[in-house]
DNA sequence: GATGAATGAGTCTTCATTCAT
DNA sequence: CATGAATGAAGACTCATTCAT
């Protein structure tokens, strides 16, 4: 493999950059053809000869974009997560939350937050299943984490600091609140679950609203 | 809950019920050399070549005991979440909710569930990529799971009897509070946080008591 | 596939050993198969499941007892070569040359070596090729080679302490030797050229007793 | 032998004749990448793509001036192989052997094989691979040998007609003359010797001179 | 009951070569 | 002429499970 220029800040991870439309297009199939499989048959049960043939290609060109099958879910992660995170953390930016009713703003975004969340539940089966098996997933996902830990966290020292909150400890709050909400979305989207999701939005805007606010 | 009687070591999942101390102690060995592996290696990654080895017995052998790798680790599934979740069980018997500071009780119970999670973290890893994974494990994992949960929202709705509670949607709310402690508690567990135990209880007791309790 | 950790370090992966009387036919057949297999289609072109195929057994079978294709030649490798080695070794015993003429005693072992080396050339044109290939192969080539050079060396070091000898540096003139009587053998055995063994014989057993001895 | 005119550059084995001057050039970037390639990883490990790009062609146009991968080496056997020959062929004309100590010049031309053997021992590493493996590349190899082997015999026939050497059958004394120095200068350029390389020319020369010459 | 040799379907991955642009 | 994306046949190797001893 020769690696002769540094590639651009964000190209895609493949070997084959896309200097061609055709490329790109083949890319993208790949990619689309592997979500269906992966939702359809889980990670293991998915051969790469599955994916070529539902993309329409040969197993080589698959391997002339991926390094491997490992590949492709790791940058399906990061667009699926990555696109369910950012407008995460803008709505915590401490702008937003000047005025108005705290328990609507936390309602507001918690709604969002499982809202969101909805798209390509089979995916994020798998992307859970590799979190909790593969090192390197588990990193992946941490870092988007970190994110909006580090966002929500950033809101709180900035409202105790306008004294609208009872928080003591921003960074321990922010992590409890945070997994509160992220496994309340992720089962309830995994929908195995016997509750309502509006009912659950008002569940949660209450526990964390209570927790945070005076 | 009551446990009246004891029940037999374990559910005679396998072929074979151990009717000899020779044949208890040999199953014995495998699941604890299974334990080890699991651990070591993961699920996918353990051969069932090496749990015999492991254990020092044949593959022929381990077969005799087990259906097959998937029976060995639903068994571990069993004794492990079992085990951890008895105590939760019987720590949300309203009885000892009676009277009392309900902060102190939730913070008793929460310190109890983040501490006896401690147990085998590889093991934990591995059953949550199972419940991704193999729909038979996500039930058994939901089985266990009910028995906490329903057992929460009769201490939630007999709270509410006596007025002690803001608490209106006993279902939803014990729901809420489960996966808010849930994955606190595995996070934890699984060392990829970088916050501290003590606080971390402190905080979500602060976060449930306020959320229940009037 | 997930590779998360190390396997267990006592996994009997590669070796089988013999411990039961089926074992070691099975290994034998295998063996036996492979010669067939190289010797007619090459080593690149001869696949595992043909040799498992020729044996009469299961691929899987085939790995239970050599740890890849390659093992199975080195083996080979081992036998072939080491059993022509042996007679030589012993025929350059010292003591076999007190008496008689040499130019006889170095026609005699030519002539061994010549016609030992005919047993399977296709199996020695391979072994060449690894030796070019195979940094593992011409290892083993040359340990089994630097046996005979150094019998020859010691030999012709007792002998030019008798005074029987004109060669002045024994440990090149053994070199120059082997090599010459190698590769003459090896060319003959392949079969390429155009020459009478006989008459070859007797031309090499001219050019070595005329450089070594007065 | 006597070379009338320079021959083209290289015989015109691939598609194209190299007519235009850039043309020649690619196609030598190409030989001269290969080499690299071949010396570096060995033949069979060298792809087509990795001499494409260290020669900073595509793919296409490789195979555009080479018929395959191994017309590349067929190529290169011929211009390494066939420049090391034709000294050597020149060195025999039995005009030069009229005069002077026969074992000097047995020494001078030993002392030339050996030295200019020394050009890219890698690449005849793989040379002599091919030649166990490949028949084509066995002729061709036999091919260059044959004039070696010709002009060695005619003259060893003619200096006995003069009746200054022993042999009493050219062609195999050509035969073994040609093999012992053949194998010794091959060991000796592979680098996997303990043996000096003057100490060999001289043992090597005693050897033939003493075999041959009265 | 115990043993461990045997099974073989199933996967990933490579790479020489072609051909539409 | 150059390009490089696409091809797809081919092969090594694994491992859960069985069953004759």
């Amino acid at each position: 493999m020769t690696r002769a220029a540094p590639r651009p800040p964000s190209a895609p991870r493949g070997k084959r950059a896309p200097q061609q439309a055709r490329s790109r297009r083949t890319r993208e199939r790949i990619l689309a053809a592997a979500v269906g499989c992966f939702e359809r048959d889980g990670y293991e049960a998915t051969t790469t000869a599955a994916i070529a043939a539902a993309a329409g290609v040969a197993v080589g060109t698959l391997y002339g974009y991926f390094e491997d099958k490992r590949a492709i879910l790791l940058e399906l992660l990061e667009r699926t997560v990555g696109e369910i995170a950012d407008p995460v953390v803008r709505g915590l930016d401490p702008d937003l939350w000047r005025g108005g009713e705290p328990r609507e703003r936390v309602r507001g975004l918690i709604d969002a937050v499982f809202h969101t969340r909805t798209v390509s539940p089979g995916l994020q089966r798998i992307l859970w299943q590799r979190y909790f098996t593969d090192p390197g997933f588990r990193d992946a996902v941490l870092a988007i984490e970190g994110r909006i830990r580090g966002a929500l966290e950033a809101l709180i020292e900035t409202l105790r600091a306008e004294g609208r909150l009872r928080a003591d400890d921003p960074h321990t709050a922010a992590f409890v609140v945070y997994m509160a909400v992220e496994w309340t979305a992720t089962r309830l989207t995994l929908g195995e679950s016997d509750v309502d999701t509006e009912a659950t939005v008002e569940a949660a805007s209450d526990m964390i609203s209570r927790f945070l606010f005076r």
